[in-house]
DNA sequence: CGAGATTTGTATTGTGGATGAACTTATCGC
DNA sequence: GCGATAAGTTCATCCACAATACAAATCTCG
């Protein structure tokens, strides 16, 4: 989880004793996590045979969660059968949000959601940001969060956290962005951001764009698909890994340059200044370049030209899938993930790549002839990190509900 | 980790209902990994410090660890300072043991390791199993390993568990091999196995050869590196990510696949069937092939060749650490791993390769100006599988050592 | 329509494990 | 020998969950 930082320890026994605090700020979470996690109201009594908590415990620890906002009561509806009815529980709607930011190449924005999956508060601003100044940009970002943050709590609401998701590697140890090629960005001392309004009371996570739009990604598919990886096709390509329902996000803490895979060692030359990397075929860039088209030019464009038979169109289309097939397939022979989701510019393009995308995942994969292996588009939205940010922030609340119970 | 099987569940509240009896497994868990991650023995004092439990809390906690033979009590020893001197506590010697199997392509054994580390018994059968019958090879397996499990509880020692590495994939939830090519075994059940004494009373967990070279190296490393990638090159080339001291064992539980990273697309065909395989490059028989000597033969031709300056040896070896260059570089790209553990053929062969993977990873990997890459040879010895099955059996003990409590 | 059945949710008492303070044990320094 | 110091133990207390009993709300059936 991008959220959660341990100190480093030596061993494998990590974590910390476990007092009796402990038993309930687990048994909250567990609590809580049931009840996000349902897809119809559960109560007190269901939750108490999923969870193995006898009804009295639970009834304690729900108490709690309807008192601090977290959970609400409905009304007890008559299920025909026979007994006391039961009083619904759900997440509560309107009452803790989490924010989530983000900046990239053509828009800058602030997303909040509730527990209840509901956007409270949306503000997209168009612009673009290619060899922008950092410092203009945040600030004004913050301005924005604020703003939004005001708002929120004028109607009512508490905002919880703020995820701000950037195209790029972001090093959370030191706390800096290290390089965002698209926006021309390079070290960016990330710790005066949290200093400002609202940060400076909201606190705030940096992160990488794709890993929080692989968590928008899961939320999408309501919480039912525990393992994919989530390719984001931009300028860059980046790719976020979930495992059993968490991002995995590489060793440092930063990952998933999927566009810098190595498909043919002697290939074009990249950005990077090395050869042959995904991204020289099927980034955003390489593509447009590739069929005649404007570098900055909008994708729909590709589409139509594609759509109307245009050759250079489709021989761009067709070599970007090939190589993007290529390095699939070496991924999954890496990990064994079983289902792909294809985000960003991959989404509206995937009727175009999906075949050559396919052939090479065919002749490659290991498991191919024995294993099923999903390809998809994706189903997260627009700007998908920034509802992923938010989501994120709300993950958080959640794997720790016990820090926002009344005193 | 390999031992630990969660029934799948929908939302990312894993885990179950804490009790007060959970305190006990996680706190007795927290001292034991204290001790057994220790450079030198430690107090109770000192245990209770580094863990933030209480004195009164950690001597019962110990007193329950010694009693089961989990840890032992040294004599006390004058340290010259004030006060009334330390017990010193260690993992006990000679008292349980892990028992770490292994079937590969040229030789059979199993290996016992106590929580001290020491080697209690070794058994390594020489042998040819390319195109062996399953049957014959695991029962043979099975007897040896019943007789080093009698001979060690005549011994009093415990013997706690078994883990069986085989150079293939592995699935977990179906409890099969689902291929391992260099034995020509496909599709083999575990299940039975697990029927036949020993394992009857033992259990058996079956992992792929790489996932547990890379525990026993990790244990090499004194438990000291938390996230290193361990490469395994031998007739296929596996590689294990350890992540946080856990091995990242993909996302159906078998992964790793790294000899079949593309390479070049059009490269030569490899045994799979798809073109272009880093196993194609790098692989033994590949490199043996190349350097104009027998598949089967030994691998110190192969140095001595290279080492009178004989040009197909060294061209072979230039060509497959270019390959493997390039194969690790996507990998690093992906993960951000910054230690890589060469493992297999390629611990001897690292001084041959070392110069032609550097460069690759120098020109492909995106933070190569700014940050370390260490790549090193191997340390965790011969048969190290063996040796991390054992490790591991221990490593669960130490992750639930209430289950080994005397009733 | 009323008595029993059934299920939900609450109140009460008991238990296990950690805490914290006081106490015992063993050594050092003077 | 005596105080200082540190390790380890004893014991009363607290806290969260379990178990049991009970109250509340609905259905079913005579």
């Amino acid at each position: 989880m991008p959220t959660s930082k341990q100190p480093p320890r030596r061993g494998p026994a990590r974590g910390t004793a476990a007092r009796q605090a402990s038993l309930r700020e687990h048994n909250l979470s567990l609590v809580l996590g049931h009840v996000l996690d349902a897809d119809a109201p559960v109560s007190r009594a269901d939750l108490a045979a999923a969870t193995g908590l006898t009804r009295a415990t639970v009834s304690a620890l729900v108490d709690l969660l309807v008192e601090s906002r977290v959970l609400a009561e409905g009304e007890p509806v008559q299920t025909g059968t026979a007994g006391r009815p039961a009083v619904p529980l759900t997440p509560a709607r309107g009452t803790l949000a989490g924010l989530g930011l983000e900046v990239n190449v053509d828009y800058l924005g602030v997303r909040a959601v509730d527990l209840a999956g509901d956007v409270l508060a949306d503000v997209v601003v168009p612009g673009d940001h290619h060899a922008s100044d950092p410092a203009v940009v945040l600030a004004d970002l913050a301005a924005r969060a604020a703003d939004v943050a005001h708002d929120l709590e004028a109607r009512g609401v508490d905002v919880v956290g703020a995820s701000l998701a950037l195209p790029g590697l972001v090093d959370p140890s030191a706390d800096r962005l290290r390089v965002a090629p698209n926006l021309g960005w390079a070290d960016v001392d990330l710790s005066a951001l949290r200093e400002v309004a609202p940060f400076d009371r909201l606190g705030l996570t940096v992160t990488n764009e794709a890993n929080l739009a692989a968590v928008a990604e899961w939320r999408a598919r309501r919480r039912a698909l525990p393992s994919f990886l989530y390719v984001s096709g931009e300028v860059g390509i980046g790719g976020a890994l979930v495992h059993e329902h968490a991002v995995f996000g590489g060793v440092r803490g930063w990952s998933g340059e999927l566009g810098h895979t190595t498909v043919e060692p002697d290939g074009p030359l990249c950005a990077c200044g090395a050869h042959g990397c995904l991204e020289a075929y099927a980034g955003k860039d390489a593509l447009m370049i590739a069929a005649g088209l404007d570098r900055l030019g909008p994708l729909v464009d590709l589409c139509a030209r594609a759509d109307e038979g245009d050759a250079p169109a489709l021989a761009a289309l067709a070599r970007g899938g090939w190589a993007l097939g290529v390095a699939l397939a070496s991924f999954v022979n890496l990990t064994d993930v079983a289902h792909i989701v294809l985000g960003g510019i991959y989404g509206p393009l995937e009727p175009y790549l999906r075949a050559h995308v396919a052939a090479e995942l065919e002749a490659r994969v290991l498991t191919a002839p024995r294993e099923d292996l999903v390809v998809e588009p994706s189903l997260a939205g627009a700007e998908a990190a920034m509802t992923g940010g938010a989501v994120e922030v709300l993950r958080g609340l959640a794997a720790d509900p016990s820090s926002r119970l009344p005193a």
